[in-house]
RNA sequence: GGUCCUGUGGCCGAGUGGCUAGGCAGAGCUCUGCAAAAGCUUCUACAGCGGUUCGAAUCCGCUCGGGACCUCCA
């Protein structure tokens, strides 16, 4: 496996050279989504920038365990250890079970994603299904010093633990400093210290969601689940844990002091952060109310939104942004993005009826290390899709006679458009295949079999009225050179 | 207030010392019964000021602007 993959580790703020603990194999871990509502655009950005990863990190030929959690436990609405939570305060407003609740939103998780044409995790871990192991956990970390119980809550020690360890590494931050940007604990506090959280919580009586456990009926804290289940299938320490640069800060950074108290390993080699998406440069988010779902950008039936984006629109406008920089959404470039896609996908049509010369007048061999290259400096989608237009342009020149391509380099040029593209970028024709559409198919053949006798008997006014008449019905005709097309407008 | 990121042409967005990505829009051309589309070509840039350097969008300093995290959040 000849490579040099690159990849920016938070831990060390620098690219690394990618290098796995066992050769040719990776595990990663990314944290998913909490599913007490609908995944807005957001969130979809984080899950479609680690698909890109996966995906290239299995077009190098990697074996990868990909896990990605559904948190469907215990998450507190505030930052007091009180109150209710998140699902079980959707369930009053929904009249719904908690389970209920998880279930509606994890399916309309993975349609989402379907639709964005991600590929599946290997495992899909939930928090409800792995309470044994984030109490075990718990009693471990307990075991071994870094944990106390008070009236059936668990909290974990970070004054104590960052005596041994670094905990705030993961944002460069010192403990003194961490401190000051905290409140005072409270007469009514169980914690010892203020920056202390809690791995396992008491179940208050109306509080439905609990489980048995050596300090009675409760629940999972914030952050337990991810280091119990990435342990669990990735093991103590692995290669890749991602999530959005939201989590670096309070869930990652206990993430780590837990398994770090627990193993007294570091659990991650390479910690990778994706960027925010904004909206008119402020964070998309569900507090802030600014976000919208993925089925009103669809349908465009949303006030941020002038016309409805098909997914891969949408999926390729991020991938001409790094994850690792903001992304700022706007009808004005949603647009340039879905005809750039347009144009890229016509002349990959192009590739399988370029006719090949002796000789090549574009070096397609440089094209293809490019793109490698752009995809190996830590994913750069944005460099890798640049290449992919320079690909276009040639493919468009050859198909004109303006250049000349070898069949050995249209073999090249062919696979190097299809893996990017595909397979890599993991975009897709949108053309569909149902039986209407088929039909539909049908009747416009034989429409433009009737519009093309006119033309050639030189009867344009029956030709334009056709035409015209398609218009009114919002189908488009276009006569290129190589034939006639027809389009839906949306 | 603390930690950190960021400011690129009309818009989006790469690039971290010399060779000035790319897409959209604009302009020109080609194709064309007309129309539309498409293709090819092409113009416009590095927030401001100062410094380092033979040379800076790129490094350093200051000023101004934007943002994130520090509280649940991808």
């Amino acid at each position: 496996m000849e490579h040099q993959l690159q990849i920016y580790n938070t831990l060390s703020r620098k690219k690394e050279h990618f290098k796995p603990i066992n050769p040719g194999m990776v595990g990663m871990y990314v944290c998913g989504p909490t599913v007490y509502s609908d995944v807005h655009l957001g969130n979809c950005r984080t899950f479609i920038s680690f698909d890109l990863i996966y995906r290239y990190l299995l077009h190098l030929g990697y074996k990868v365990r990909y896990v990605r959690n559904i948190t469907d436990a215990g998450h507190l609405e505030g930052d007091r250890d009180e109150g209710d939570d998140k699902f079980a305060k959707k369930a009053k407003l929904e009249q719904l079970e908690p389970m209920e609740i998880v279930q509606r939103y994890t399916l309309g998780f993975h349609d989402v994603m379907r639709e964005f044409n991600t590929l599946p995790p290997s495992i899909e871990p939930t928090a409800t299904g792995h309470i044994c192991e984030q109490i075990e956990m718990a009693k471990e970390i307990i075991a071994k010093g870094y944990a106390y119980e008070v009236n059936g809550t668990v909290y974990f020690d970070v004054e104590k633990y960052n005596k041994e360890f670094p905990y705030g590494q993961l944002t460069n931050r010192k403990l003194e400093e961490l401190l000051e940007g905290t409140r005072e604990l409270g007469g009514q506090d169980e914690k010892k210290g203020r920056l202390d959280f809690a791995l396992w919580i008491k179940a208050k009586p109306e509080h439905i969601m609990r489980w048995p456990s050596p300090w009675g009926w409760g629940f999972p804290g914030w952050h337990i689940e991810c280091s119990a289940m990435s342990s669990k299938y990735l093991g103590d320490t692995f290669d890749i844990h991602g999530g959005g640069m939201d989590l670096q800060a309070t869930h990652h950074t206990n993430e780590i002091a837990q398994s770090q108290a627990c193993n007294h390993k570091a659990p991650v080699n390479y910690w990778m952060h994706t960027n925010m998406l904004t909206v008119n440069g402020t964070r998309m988010s569900k507090s802030a109310g600014n976000g919208f779902l993925p089925g009103e950008l669809f349908t465009g039936n949303h006030p941020l939104l002038e016309k409805g984006y098909s997914p891969m629109a949408v999926r390729f406008f991020m991938m001409q942004t790094h994850y690792r920089s903001t992304l700022d959404f706007s009808n004005e470039a949603l647009q340039a993005s879905e005809k750039g896609y347009a144009r890229l996908m016509n002349a990959i049509k192009l590739l399988d009826n370029l006719k090949t010369s002796s000789t090549s007048t574009s070096n397609i061999q440089e094209l293809k290390k490019k793109c490698y290259e752009a995809m190996n400096d830590d994913f750069n989608a944005p460099i890798l899709v640049a290449n992919l237009f320079e690909g276009a342009r040639i493919i468009n020149s050859v198909n004109d006679g303006k250049e000349n391509i070898s069949a050995e380099d249209l073999q090249t040029l062919k696979e190097t458009m299809h893996n990017f593209v595909f397979d890599v970028l993991g975009l897709k024709n949108e053309s569909s295949n149902t039986s209407k559409d088929k039909a539909l198919q049908g009747v416009m053949d034989i429409i433009l079999d009737i519009r093309k006798e006119a033309k050639a008997k030189k009867d344009f006014a029956t030709s334009d009225k056709l035409r015209d008449d398609l218009a009114k019905n919002n189908i488009t005709i276009k006569d290129t050179k190589d034939g006639v097309t027809w389009s839906i407008q949306e």
